[in-house]
RNA sequence: GGUGCGUUAGUUCAGUUGGUUAGAAUACAUGCCUGUCACGCAUGGGGUCACGAGUUCGAGUCUCGUACGCACCGCCA
């Protein structure tokens, strides 16, 4: 036997007990006759005291250790002269009568500590190492009770877990598709699924009733600290439901995990629910961050034609934030706003900025074009208070002026510590548009997915006027996150078929690409609609994490690369044959 | 496809106006140390300054290009 206890286990209820552990060496500390040594394994660290008056032949041998070693440990537990009250095991530590070096360890390229000397990419390459360190442990296990408790949940309902094929067809609408040739079937492909979007459709037209998986999806698009190649959804689908039932199903859910999970209590309220036009017009986003204020406040009956500044009198749009207690911002300051609102991500041609002095007066950044009475009316407009910093942007696009200002929004947000990450503020966003306007297909697209249903009022309006039509869609939406997403599906074969003609999908192609869909519509396809939630950014959410990679096992780098197993690569010339592929060397 | 920042010891970083032998911390090695737990003290080894070109009497430092990394825009139904 390896070991009778682990790490992390030992008390002082268990002070006399002969005990073997296992484990990595943590730290070796010598003090002369005495060696301590620090042995972790995943439950924590138990500390090894090896005296040289006891046994000079074991201490000899203690002192042949390197970090990260493994090592057996047999001895006895004995209560500290000095406890650690930083560590759970802290009040004992085992006295050592036999050793055994069961591995050795080249030195390692990082230090395993909490706090890791080694940078994100030398932790990637060793990414093995790197989870031995307690924190990135900890956001797997996270993940692990997420899973968990999710899969509790959803089967309490009477939900069934059903796995869907990865090798799937290739569809038009959408992502990038990851495609797979087929050895079998010689100048054809797979596709990786983007999600299993359209076969739990068809499980409903099987009469499954509730379906969820947590299931890997895959999109060949470029990376982000939040977007990986190849990412987890926790995909559900109900038959025979409205809007309002899903809402409420995945409402008890996150609370349900929420109290589970992360020991937080969301209250009994239901979460907020805010349309898409309102969430764009008051906060720029689709995905607004509830967590603070700082709305935004129209100001073309303002500004617009009351003063002699060309810049707001030309603009379709002008809006403002108003920033508490910020008029004391230094003109350097105010300067790096102004600069970080036109970087070319941001976009804003300037920034105009107005302060509510000590006295009540209203001084800006354009003053000589306005009469004090206006800006006056600009501070009352802004609900603005003595001390208070007024930040306005404007522009002749009113979306991309209300992009750019929430940009700003989230800036100050964060300057003013309002985005707190054990906080959390949830709303569901509804009422999506159906389409949006391509320039680059110059067509309309489906802002959800083709599959999403229009609102019953608005079905007339996909001959008259499509892009007005808004879908039964919704968006979960957490801290300025969009942790889930869903809708109400269309099964009905005459709609589908209409919603790919607004697409701009021939009968033929459509029938192509998703004939298998629309022929299971003949056959009695119940109403139905679910939802999928990103699982890796929920569980970095919770674990507060800047970045989804720190709760994946092994994530991809910036440029999709795996860098520890060194994918993707190139493959052997015989495997290209057999799969009927050629491929243009590269340079 | 684009923008910005970065690349110097095993690791994380500093490196002034272009000027002598490129530094610190940590890690590592050796020695001392019997209650440490970020142990301490002493000594030591360790560098293709990412790569390539250019400017210059002289480049870690300036310019251009390439590669790689990170963040973002586009993209991501």
């Amino acid at each position: 036997m390896y070991r009778t206890k682990s790490c992390g286990e030992l008390r002082l209820s268990n002070v006399g007990e002969n005990v073997t552990l296992a484990g990595w060496v943590q730290k070796v500390r010598k003090m002369g006759g005495m060696i301590f040594v620090d042995l972790r394994d995943r439950y924590g660290i138990t500390q090894l005291v090896f005296n040289e008056e006891n046994d000079k032949a074991l201490c000899d041998k203690a002192n042949t250790l390197g970090r990260e070693y493994v090592i057996q440990a047999k001895g006895v537990v004995n209560k500290r002269y000095n406890n650690n009250s930083k560590i759970p095991t802290g009040d004992i530590e085992i006295i050592v009568s036999e050793l055994n070096i069961l591995n050795k360890s080249e030195v390692p390229p990082f230090t395993i500590e909490e706090n890791t000397d080694g940078g994100d990419d030398i932790r990637m390459k060793y990414r093995y190492l790197d989870l031995r360190r307690s924190n990135v442990r900890a956001n797997l296990e996270l993940r692990h009770k997420f899973c968990l408790a999710v899969r509790h949940f959803l089967d309490s309902k009477g939900f069934l877990e059903i796995e869907t094929p990865v090798l799937v067809g290739s569809t038009p609408e959408g992502a990038r598709d990851f495609i797979v040739p087929s050895r079998m079937n010689p100048g054809q492909f797979y596709a990786l699924p983007q999600s299993p979007q359209t076969l739990k459709q068809l499980l409903m037209v099987a009469g499954m009733d509730k379906y969820f998986q947590i299931v890997k999806c895959f999109r060949d698009e470029d990376l982000r600290a939040d977007r990986q190649p190849e990412f987890t959804q926790i995909d559900c689908e109900m038959s025979f439901v409205e809007q309002n039932d899903i809402i409420n199903t995945f409402e008890e859910m996150t609370k349900y995990l929420f109290k589970e999970v992360r020991h937080y209590d969301l209250g009994d309220e239901p979460f907020l629910r805010m349309s898409w036009h309102e969430a764009m017009r008051r906060f720029g986003s689709d995905k607004p961050d509830m967590r603070f204020g700082m709305e935004f406040v129209e100001l073309m009956d303002v500004l617009k034609g009351t003063g002699d500044f060309a810049v707001f009198n030309n603009a379709t749009y002008i809006g403002g934030i108003c920033a508490k207690g910020c008029a004391s911002y230094t003109r350097k300051q105010l300067d790096e706003l102004t600069d970080f609102v036109k970087t070319p991500q941001i976009g804003a041609k300037g920034l105009v900025y107005a302060r509510v002095m000590e006295d009540g007066t209203v001084k800006s950044s354009v003053d000589k074009f306005y009469t004090p009475e206006v800006l006056t009316k600009l501070g009352e407009a802004m609900n603005a208070e003595v001390g208070d910093l007024i930040l306005i942007l404007s522009g002749d696009d009113a979306m991309k002026t209300r992009k750019q200002l929430c940009e700003l929004r989230l800036l100050m947000g964060d300057r003013l510590g309002l985005r707190d990450k054990n906080k959390f503020a949830l709303l569901w966003v509804v009422d999506f548009p159906m389409f949006e306007w391509s320039d680059e297909e110059q067509r309309l697209m489906a802002m959800h997915h083709p599959f999403t249903a229009p609102k019953p009022s608005d079905i007339p309006l996909l001959d008259t006027d499509p892009a007005n039509v808004l879908a039964d869609a919704y968006d979960m939406v957490c801290n300025g996150v969009e942790v889930g997403g869903g809708s109400i599906r269309i099964h009905d074969a005459v709609l589908q078929a209409k919603i790919f003609e607004v697409l701009g999908f021939t009968p033929e192609k459509a029938q192509e690409q998703f004939g298998f869909l629309m022929n299971a519509f003949k056959y009695g396809a119940p109403p139905h609609g679910g939802l999928a939630y990103g699982l890796d950014r929920w569980v970095s959410l919770f674990a507060g994490l800047d970045s989804i990679r720190d709760c994946i096992a092994f994530p991809k780098n910036n440029s999709g690369r795996d860098v520890m197993l060194e994918a993707p690569s190139e493959v052997d010339i015989k495997q290209l044959d057999e799969l009927h592929l050629k491929v243009e060397q590269s340079k």
